[in-house]
DNA sequence: TTGATAGCGTGATAAATATCACGGGTATTT
DNA sequence: AAATACCCGTGATATTTATCACGCTATCAA
């Protein structure tokens, strides 16, 4: 299962044998059913996540008990809860499979060493966490200025792989829109 | 006007009067009168920009003319386009003084060579990033969970200091609602 | 095979929101 | 001082969306 890692690490990061050797040596394996949670509310993210096979959402549940689904992850994405992460502070947020899956997990102490003994690989996780933040705003601009068919033709046409493999009332979560909603809204389009 | 920044950087990142020295060499103040551009849809971002004085906002204008705020920033508080700033693309955005300000500039070569050379400087930074998308998820979460009513008084609680600043049709903005939407929402629970 | 469940579509209705329009007040400019 | 622009509120109306309800189909497990 290391392997997909790996490969993903020696392509973006270009690390080295040696370097390769010390991320698999702090590497926990995990293979997690569909429904399973990795993460649940109240509980402290420990780890980062990366995801090797198989898909895993990120969300909340509101008051009503309602799920707002923030992200969706799939093979090569990292998936955590940042906030709780870096605070310590206990999660307001669940992850939890979609699908059968399988992820590596690093322990919160073992990635700060290896961000500091590999400078390849912080820089490679800054320029990450760097895009991540521009795709938030990017998101923030769509929720704030986008109708809700170009909500949905955004999400299909820059997330077709993730499209295709979560049920579309997820897509409507993710979107901030109902069920629904975005079921006419599809069809309409289509039928013009 | 330096003296706001370095006050700002002694302490949150607990610099040495040697290193506020090695900040201060590379730093531009400029003032920018109200409604003036720092950042022009097109151009190219070069700039980390610190807020000593005023209040400017970033925003993005859509095929039919209408604005969308996606920040505002304040006094200590850093601005600028960090997707054309990290790829050297044009940017898809504006930066402009709401009031007549006054702003701290260091060009991008400038703040590489700061982060490398003051390690307690990149960390803070790191930080300051990490809560920045923190806050862009929660923001996230509010745009697909909230009611109009929640968005803003989450919003008036949250950045007290801005609100009572800024006009209430660019808050509604920001928020992704109409202006009479949010004054009608605002003036119905106020009056019960 | 049967029963349970998940996912999707869709009708009917209510609620929320956008849009257009206008006026009044206040600040800003000339 | 007069003219202009900005900001806010609010009415009237159209549009969009949410909500509730129901049925259909496919899948999966007992």
């Amino acid at each position: 299962m290391f392997e997909a890692f790996e490969i993903y690490l020696k392509v973006k990061a270009d690390l080295t044998a040696d370097e390769l050797d010390a991320v698999r040596a702090v590497c926990v394996e995990k293979k997690i059913r569909k429904r399973q949670y990795l993460l649940q509310e109240g509980d402290v993210c420990h780890y980062n996540c990366f995801i090797v096979k198989g898909c895993l959402r990120y969300y909340r549940v509101g008051e009503d008990g309602t799920e707002y689904i923030l992200r969706f992850a799939v093979e090569n994405w990292w998936i955590s809860d940042t906030e709780s992460y870096n605070t310590g502070n206990p999660s307001k947020s669940n992850i939890d499979a979609l699908e059968n899956s399988e992820v590596i997990l690093i322990d919160k102490p073992d990635f700060v060493n290896l961000m500091m003994t590999i400078p390849k690989l912080k820089n490679f996780i800054d320029r990450l966490k760097a895009r991540s933040f521009d795709a938030s705003q990017n998101r923030i601009m769509s929720n704030i200025s986008y109708t809700t068919e170009e909500k949905y033709k955004h999400f299909m046409t820059s997330f077709p792989d993730i499209f295709y493999r979560v049920p579309l009332g997820m897509i409507a979560s993710y979107l901030g829109v109902s069920r629904e909603t975005l079921s006419r809204v599809r069809n309409q389009f289509s039928h013009k």
